[in-house]
This record gives structure tokens, C-alpha cells and sequence, in this order.
DNA sequence: AAACGCGCCAACCGCTGTAGA
DNA sequence: TTCTACAGCGGTTGGCGCGTT
């Protein structure tokens, strides 16, 4: 089957958006929403395909669109997750709140690649934690977790499990120091205590109120090389940590990390509980 | 003032993944 | 299982604005 492009029918129009077609499209969304994109345009009288109304909202019309210039840590976040991502644009952008992929894919090729060729050391370091970490065939492996071949899974003995059920939303009930609600103002990271402990330690001990801080006795390998701090860099640890790689929470990523450590031989095996 | 070159960025293109019939 | 429609993604393009000659 050959799709003929939505945009070749006779009569949409094509280019820049005009104020009063966004107005129109802003009006249609708030009023019934965007169920269907190819259906929309018609409905709401625009002379447009469905795609360029989608790409026209969700690149610069949602409400939740941080305008204006990156930030110096966006630009640092950015450059941090392309090197360990590449070029997946959308799932860089959903590290950064209000901005889109379009916009990141812009910024890198107009500021940040440059940057990084007038200052390749910075690269360089960063590429070799990668390589350490043994991230690149990780990368390579399409960001599956399962396409380790050392990777023993959650079934392994030696692999301590977190309790999924077990969320900052219902810890509240269990005599923890922060209410649920102070820890997801705070974004701390609290897991079950009976499951998560390891060295005597848990992954609400490990991260700091602001989630800034590894203590420097729960992982001295990665706290005495500065170079293997940059995965728990505040930046990325500040709300639940690449859901789109494993897990949908901090609690899934820490432990996908820890397991990448392991394997990577940067942390010893954990101990049997 | 005009022509030209270049950088930026919004928008488009084509492909892939996925859901539903 | 196959077909179809659709959304989403990354690469690319084209127009605009600005600086330089």
C-alpha cells in the first residue's frame, strides 16, 4: 500500500501559520480537544492537514510552552542526555518541561554541537564515562535494558527488588518522616525499607532533600571519580528518572542504573538479603 | 542603498510503530 | 494474519532577518 501525504490533497494550505489560524486551532482544542488530528482541521474550518495542526500545537501553540531563550543548565542538561541518548529528540525533551523536541533539535545543531567542537574536552569526558559505564553498547542496544548480555534480570538472586506498589504517594501511612505530600513537593525519592535495603542503606537514604547528593559511603567507587557522577546529576534526578528507558518511576531507573554499575563492574554485586 | 551570505527556526517530509478492524 | 489509518519521530528544507561587503 502506497499512503498518499495527507498535505497533497488539493486546497490545504501550506507555510507559515497565520494569527488567526492558530486562533482558530487554539479555540478548536480548548473547546473539544484533539481526539482526532485528521479530523480536526475540517471541523474546525482550517484549511490545513491534521499533521501541520498537530505539529503547529504541540511545537507552539500548547499552553505549556516555555518560550524564550535555553537556560545554561537546560543547554548542559541537553548535552548531557545527547550523550547518552543521540539524537532521540523526544526523549531529551521529556527531561526538559516546556520544551519540544523540534525546539532541542534546533537549539543542538544551531548552538550546542558548535560548543562542543570549540571544546571537545568536555565531550571527551563525558564519552568516557559512557564508555566505562559501558553505556555505549547500551546505547547501541536500542536503550534495552534486556540486550545486556551480562544483564540477569530482576529474577537474579543477588538483585534486590523495589516494591512497585511502593510510590511517595502512599508512603504516608507508614510512619515515614515527610508526609505525601511534602515528598512530592520535595521530589524525594522513598521506597519500601524492608526491600531496598542495601549496605544498610536505602534509595531515600541515598538521595539528598533536593535529590543533589550521592553520600560519599554508599557508593565511594562513583563518589571518588567524578566522572560517574553525571547520571545523578540534580538536573536529572529532580523528577522520575528516564521512564522511557525502564520503569515508570525513580525507584525503576535508580535500580536500572545500579544494574548498569554492576555489570559495568564500577560497583560490587549487592549483597543477598 | 543594494547585494550577498549566513544563521536561525518553524514547518514539512518521509518513515516507523501501533492499534483496531 | 493482514490491511489500514493514524500519531509520533528524526531529518531536512525554505524563508526570514541580520550582518557584512
Amino acid at each position: 500500500m502506497v499512503r498518499a501525504p495527507c498535505c497533497e490533497k488539493m486546497g490545504l494550505k501550506k507555510g507559515p501559520w497565520t494569527p488567526e489560524e492558530d486562533q482558530i486551532l487554539v479555540a478548536y482544542i480548548q473547546r473539544y480537544g484533539h481526539g482526532n488530528w485528521r479530523a480536526l482541521p475540517k471541523q474546525a474550518g482550517l484549511l490545513r492537514c491534521g499533521k501541520s495542526c498537530r505539529l503547529r500545537w504541540t511545537n507552539y501553540l500548547r499552553p505549556d510552552i516555555k518560550r524564550g531563550n535555553f537556560s545554561r543548565e537546560e543547554e548542559e542538561t541537553i548535552i548531557e542526555l545527547h550523550e547518552l541518548l543521540g539524537n532521540r529528540w523526544s526523549a531529551i525533551a521529556a527531561r526538559l518541561p516546556g520544551r519540544t523536541d523540534n525546539e532541542i533539535k534546533n537549539v543542538w545543531h544551531t548552538h550546542l554541537k558548535k560548543r562542543l567542537k570549540q571544546n571537545p574536552a568536555v565531550s571527551e569526558t563525558r564519552r568516557h564515562t559512557a564508555e566505562m559505564l559501558d553505556l555505549e553498547a547500551y546505547m547501541e542496544s536500542d536503550l534495552k535494558h534486556e540486550n545486556f548480555p551480562n544483564h540477569q534480570g530482576f529474577e537474579s538472586a543477588n538483585y534486590v527488588p523495589v516494591s512497585p506498589q511502593q510510590s511517595s504517594s502512599d508512603l504516608s501511612s507508614q510512619g515515614t518522616d515527610c508526609s505525601a505530600r511534602s515528598c512530592e513537593e520535595r521530589n524525594i525519592v522513598t521506597v519500601d525499607e524492608q526491600t531496598t535495603k542495601i549496605n544498610g542503606n536505602s534509595w531515600g537514604n541515598v538521595l539528598s532533600a533536593d535529590n543533589s547528593g550521592m553520600p560519599e559511603d554508599f557508593f565511594p567507587a562513583i563518589a571518588s571519580d567524578p566522572q560517574l557522577q553525571f547520571p545523578f546529576s540534580s538536573s536529572l534526578f529532580s523528577e522520575p528518572v528516564y521512564p522511557h528507558l525502564y520503569g515508570q518511576d525513580n525507584d525503576d531507573s535508580m535500580d536500572f542504573w545500579l544494574n548498569v554499575f554492576i555489570e559495568a563492574g564500577a560497583l560490587p554485586e549487592l549483597p543477598e538479603i
